[in-house]
DNA sequence: GCGATCCTTCGGCGGCCGCCGAAGGATCGC
DNA sequence: GCGATCCTTCGGCGGCCGCCGAAGGATCGC
């Protein structure tokens, strides 16, 4: 820190920056950028670190407004604090370089296949999955790319068709690009990725596996996709 | 550090938030937002540290990849990377809690007047004037935000008039909301928002105020702007 | 050529910060 | 009620990291 700092004025950008520089915390916000709510204890395993020291990292998340915590008898359940967060933790992890090691076990290797394949994305999909349904989406015309990544008036139709009602207009955008990590290419994001993504489960298109973040495509999701995007089986999972 | 970490795949966030998690560094970035290239002295000085101290600073951050430099004589000139840098910068800047104390001496407070007024934000306008055009824009057409930013088409041919050419279609979007520090408004960025820039300083519409970021209207560019965009004076200098 | 300026390397100091385990409070399941 | 589980507080350890000044190389202006 600068003792005889000048710049007292403007945003603070080193406390922010400061609660995501430790190891610790940032594996937990990776893990929290699956949208749903973690307790400590399983934030603590998955991080490896014991249950007081995830304690110490979760007060400071929390207050620095990073998270929510809600407490529900002996279980403190912490996600991340709004759509503005994940959008942080997502162009932070689309720019931080990437870590050497590849997974070397071969459970390791099978989750992080699961997960290159369609996983959630806060509250979007992403993975190769999320990656397809963007582009079948445009190739249809329903989103546009000129100017900007914007939702067309066919793209309207088809999410009422669909059943999606069109999200109210808040600060965040309807759609927003963000950079898929294993992909390297945009997939949907904002209001309406969220809604898809909603609708997705709500119609069982896709289904969690287990406990992690990555999904699974069901038959009545694969049906659907053909109906409706004229996606086949062969683009939702891609062998590379 | 997390000794016996079981998660070396995926994105180390926490290096790259390590860059930014420091207040001398952080400064010298919040300085280079504003798009140009400073010398290490003259981000020591602006900072408040010695010398040895901003080499070390300025070491991390262009081996980190946050900025690039260029070597002239006895000079080391540091810039931002690319508009991607900026916008995590900007990012983490619009989030990050404010400073506390505001502005004690009086030429302090004349600064900060003038940056609120006026400014570069990278490559494109901030500040009072920066949101006034941008509204401005909204108003007559030329920018919609209905299902996320765009540029209109009378917003094409209102550049084109101009003589503002079409930015050629890259990875970098052509328009972008950015959410101003100071009005805590968006304003126009991206590859338009650069060359709507780029065109007020060549057609001397703005001008730097000395060496700062805080640029000042002159009197063609208020005749401009009023006939382009009917803006008056009283919106580009609000009473605040 | 000769000071002045810009930048760098190095050594050394000091403080912050992440980690754990022990102990204990609160809640749960049976 | 009574272990098991979840979480927290506390003390203490160790290491990293930001800071400076001194010394010196490289370049500049005159």
């Amino acid at each position: 820190m600068n003792s005889h700092d000048a710049h007292v004025e403007g945003p603070d950008l080193a406390a922010l920056a400061a609660l995501l520089a430790d190891g610790t915390r940032a594996s937990f916000c990776l893990a929290l950028l699956d949208g749903r709510a973690w307790t400590a204890i399983e934030l603590a395993r998955y991080a490896g670190v014991a249950a007081s020291t995830a304690t110490g990292h979760l007060n400071l998340l929390v207050s620095g407004g990073l998270l929510t915590q809600e407490r529900q008898g002996r279980h403190r359940y912490v996600r991340l604090a709004d759509p503005d967060t994940a959008e942080l933790i997502e162009k932070l992890a689309s720019m931080a370089p990437r870590r050497a090691d590849p997974p070397r076990s071969l459970p390791a290797a099978n989750r992080s296949r699961a997960l290159a394949r369609a996983r959630t994305c806060y509250d979007h999909l992403a993975g190769a999955l999320g990656v397809a349904i963007t582009e079948a989406m445009t190739e249809r015309g329903l989103l546009d790319w000129e100017q900007g990544l914007t939702l067309t008036s066919d793209g309207t139709t088809w999410l009422a068709e669909l059943g999606i009602a069109q999200p109210p207009a808040t600060r965040r955008p309807p759609v927003r690009s963000c950079l898929d990590w294993t992909e390297r290419r945009p997939h949907l994001a904002g209001a309406v990725g969220a809604a898809l993504c909603r609708h997705t489960f709500d119609a069982g298109w896709i289904t969690r596996i287990g406990t992690s973040r990555a999904v699974a495509l069901t038959d009545t999701g694969k049906r659907a996709l053909k109906d409706h995007l004229g996606l086949v089986d062969e683009t939702q999972t891609p062998v590379r």
